[in-house]
DNA sequence: AATATACATTGATGGTTATCGATGTGTGTA
DNA sequence: TACACACATCGATAACCATCAATGTATATT
């Protein structure tokens, strides 16, 4: 993972909300509707913060009629927490 | 570790410059001047940089005489980087 | 004492972003 | 067909942030 994607993700880490957000998803995938319920947002900002979160691949996007469901992307929480620890050791 | 300061370290971490900032910091201790020779910022802007590093503890600052030796913070980066799987990881 | 070096602070500026209300799109239901 | 629901998009706004030039502070050197 080279380092302006790992800007990237943690730009779209770097919001209270978005934390909370992949919180939630660990307990298993959620959708849009029943995240909206435990925020103080409009459904607009909460559309923006998922796709903000799916754009880096931190989360997937499962579409089923009209509803979307998001769950946690284990492949680029893998990388990112590899680099992340390599990141932060001396050579 | 919790939220708040996860959110605080990834909006450091949000920027190209100071990732490059640490990756260069694996290498071992720098102090400023030579950090600044390797980027195309002035003074001022590393200084501020470095300020966000520092506060958020990903980066440790022992002054000596008129230089600031620069070093990652080990401790702060191991937490960091359990959080990170922790967060990723589905319950 | 005068000068040079390393770094911090201040104030300004242009770009980015989180948020909203209004509205559009697609999908299921009465 | 009409309506309700889930979500996206648009345009506006206020807050935030990276950056700079100018200047201040501390330390070392001559």
């Amino acid at each position: 993972m080279d380092l302006s994607e790992v800007a990237l993700i943690c730009k779209a880490l770097g919001d209270n909300n978005r934390l909370q957000i992949v919180q939630i998803l660990t307990e298993g995938e959620k959708c849009g509707c029943k995240l909206l319920e435990k925020f103080h947002i409009t459904q607009p900002t909460l559309s923006h913060h998922m796709k903000i979160l799916c754009e880096c691949n931190l989360v997937n996007d499962r579409k089923e009629g009209k509803w979307h469901h998001y769950s946690l992307n284990n492949e680029t929480w893998l990388e990112l927490s590899d680099t992340i620890k390599t990141l932060g050791k001396v050579d």
